[in-house]
DNA sequence: ACCAAACTTGCAGTCTCTGCAAACTTTGCG
DNA sequence: CGCAAAGTTTGCAGAGACTGCAAGTTTGGT
């Protein structure tokens, strides 16, 4: 078998944690739920929720997926423009999320409950980003780091913008909509500087 | 007189109870720092603390100065291209920092020793954010709100990137150039996508 | 069935932060 | 000056996040 009893249970028990905090924290808000609570819904010790999770805020915001590597080659190896083919790299990296749909959406509405959990989900965010300026910097050898740097930043900022500006989601739609969103805003902004 | 005793008191404690943060938190980092170790140095009891600030963070952060309203009213009837006003009205911001050069790039040193702290950073960056949004869509009457958004997001988020990342300031130079430094990368990476 | 490694739990303790009430200070006023 | 109102400081008790430790339980391999 692919997955020890050990590691199910883990895992198992790593899930359960994260469900109950995000569905008290959706109901209650983030900053009135004590880790007790969520230990207590999730049948564990108050102990073991911090075996597992580093903080409150990591139970509910967990770290976004790799890039998935033939798209970064993809990219890297592209030859069309520039925020095209960052746009391609980007649809494949949320179609991984499709699933977990409902739950990000979940996360996304708990967020705006708490600044601490806000700035949580940036820090985490801006793992994303390095590793993003990394792939980009593979295309674009001859740029200095910091101007890489500022062009991922202007596109997380701008996802993560129009992820929690958009209007409550209908669900139906196709996550992957959100980086065309986020990619024509952008556009239309550079056409406001230039 | 200008100001009563009482307020020239609060303010002073205020001051002690900064300081006192900053220096501790610059030479051990600001995890290793408690509460109860700034208070004694500042010279007042924990409690009293917590009746100067909101938290531990906000010892340390403080809000930036609001844009002088001259140079708003500049900017917002100005002619210029829109990067090039931008960087006056910037500049002229940061030039009633001048006086608290010294303080500010030690409270950039303390920002580097926690992500907390970075985080509560942002926050503080965010309100600037808000209100340097509606300043430009005082001049952009007929652009969309996010695009302005997203816009002050990439300027702001520059200005972060150098002042940070820019080798330890030499502390001579003119704090104004870091708004400098900051729109000639923006420009750059903007050729970048174009 | 048995042992070692992995996991869970309780407990005691530190630290941040809050509410409350008692003591003290400043201020405005007669 | 002297006194009341308003503002401030402080101690204390307590909630809640989080850690280290040691004792107990479960699992995986032999």
């Amino acid at each position: 078998m692919t997955e020890t009893l050990r590691e199910r249970r883990r895992n198992q028990t790593s899930r359960d944690i994260r469900i109950a905090a995000l569905e008290l924290c959706f109901t209650e808000g983030f900053d009135k739920v004590t880790t007790e609570a969520i230990s207590t819904r999730a049948g564990v010790s108050p102990r073991t929720f911090f075996n597992y999770f580093l903080n409150k805020e990591s139970a509910i915001i967990s770290h976004p997926p790799d890039f998935p590597p033939e798209a970064i080659e993809a990219f890297v190896h592209g030859t069309g423009r520039l925020l095209d083919d960052l746009r391609l790299l980007m649809r494949a990296q949320f179609n991984l999320l499709q699933d977990d749909r409902k739950m990000i959406d979940m996360v996304h509405a708990v967020i705006r409950t708490s600044e601490v959990l806000r700035a949580t989900h940036e820090a985490a965010m801006r793992q994303l980003q390095s590793k993003f300026t990394d792939i980009i910097q593979r295309r674009l050898h001859n740029v200095p780091r910091q101007q890489i740097e500022i062009l991922c930043s202007m596109i997380l900022i701008t996802v993560g913008q129009v992820m929690t500006d958009s209007p409550d989601t209908d669900n139906t739609r196709d996550i992957a909509l959100y980086v065309d969103d986020a990619l024509d805003a952008l556009e239309q902004t550079l056409k406001l500087i230039a």
